[in-house]
DNA sequence: CCAATTGTTATTTA
DNA sequence: ATAAATAACAATTG
């Protein structure tokens, strides 16, 4: 489920906790989202440190402990952060669960296609610090889109907004959102984009990440009461899902394929094929 | 039983 | 050798 936006809801759920200590750490050990991860440094450090901050960065969440420890969680396709009371009994698949006095974090994962990463040195790790800057970053330029379709001139459009080094956070639905806002085709090829087009590209992208974080992750304000709630149904996101659906500006029939390996949805009157 | 799933990575193909 | 396409991962739901 969880691109940008819905991360960074994730992580707030989490910050209930900051400030708090950790009283004992529960997992599951040798479950497939534990893979890289040392789950035994994990419960020694993290047992009696407390929970001072977190952050979020493309797909991924991180939080901070003192006296020590970074724990990085990503959500994968399926995972979900919840809080739970302090007598909640863990499920089956509540791979991790921080209790607290007043609460539980827990993590949870059915495909587990999620991860957890665990560091405890001085600084934020190299897993952290290497993830690409933000599309809401400076480093985020029409140029540094430009350059990049270029070299990925032969993919289509769609599966070149999915790659994560250079259009961090970006997912299915929101890939699909970007280029239905700016018009262009999913199949079009990277490096047949017009200027035009690529201006477009990267306006959309950053307006996109923005309009969804604050419409998802409540961000500068109150917490929505669920992931979805606050989202217009002026976006494609509520139409492209089923087949049937129909473009919310134009009213007419909205397409399906698989492109780029994925199950793409776009509106074949606002979205062509150019050159 | 079959097909689908908002992500990433290893493997295969071009 | 490089980049794009595909399979694989695991579990659940319709």
């Amino acid at each position: 489920m969880p691109e940008l936006a819905e991360v960074e809801f994730f992580r707030r759920r989490w910050s209930a906790g900051h400030g708090a200590k950790i009283l004992a750490v529960k997992l599951h050990e040798g479950k497939k989202v534990f893979r890289g991860c040392d789950t035994a440094l994990l419960k020694r450090k993290l047992t009696g440190a407390k929970l001072v901050g977190s952050e979020t960065k493309a797909k991924q969440m991180l939080f901070h402990f003192s006296p020590r420890g970074w724990l990085g969680i990503h959500l994968g396709m399926s995972g979900e952060t919840r809080v739970e009371a302090p007598d909640y009994v863990a499920a089956k698949h509540d791979h991790l669960v921080l209790v607290q006095k007043d609460r539980q974090l827990v993590f949870n994962d059915p495909r587990m296609f999620g991860a957890v990463l665990f560091d405890d040195g001085q600084d934020a790790p190299t897993w952290w610090t290497r993830i690409a800057p933000s599309i809401l970053s400076t480093e985020f330029t029409v140029e540094a889109v430009a350059a990049f379709l270029k070299r990925r001139a032969r993919a289509p459009i769609k599966a070149v907004l999915l790659m994560q080094e250079r259009f961090p956070g970006i997912g299915n639905w929101m890939a699909d959102e970007v280029l239905w806002r700016a018009a262009i085709h999913p199949r079009q090829l990277a490096g047949q984009l017009t200027p035009a087009q690529v201006r477009a590209l990267h306006r959309e992208c950053r307006k996109v990440c923005t309009l969804a974080l604050d419409k998802i992750a409540g961000r500068g304000g109150a917490m929505p009461k669920d992931l979805n709630v606050n989202i217009p149904k002026s976006w494609l996101f509520w139409h492209r899902w089923r087949q049937g659906g129909n473009d919310p500006r134009t009213g007419t029939p909205l397409a399906h394929a698989t492109i780029g390996g994925r199950t793409t949805c776009w509106s074949p009157a606002r979205q062509k094929l150019v050159r």
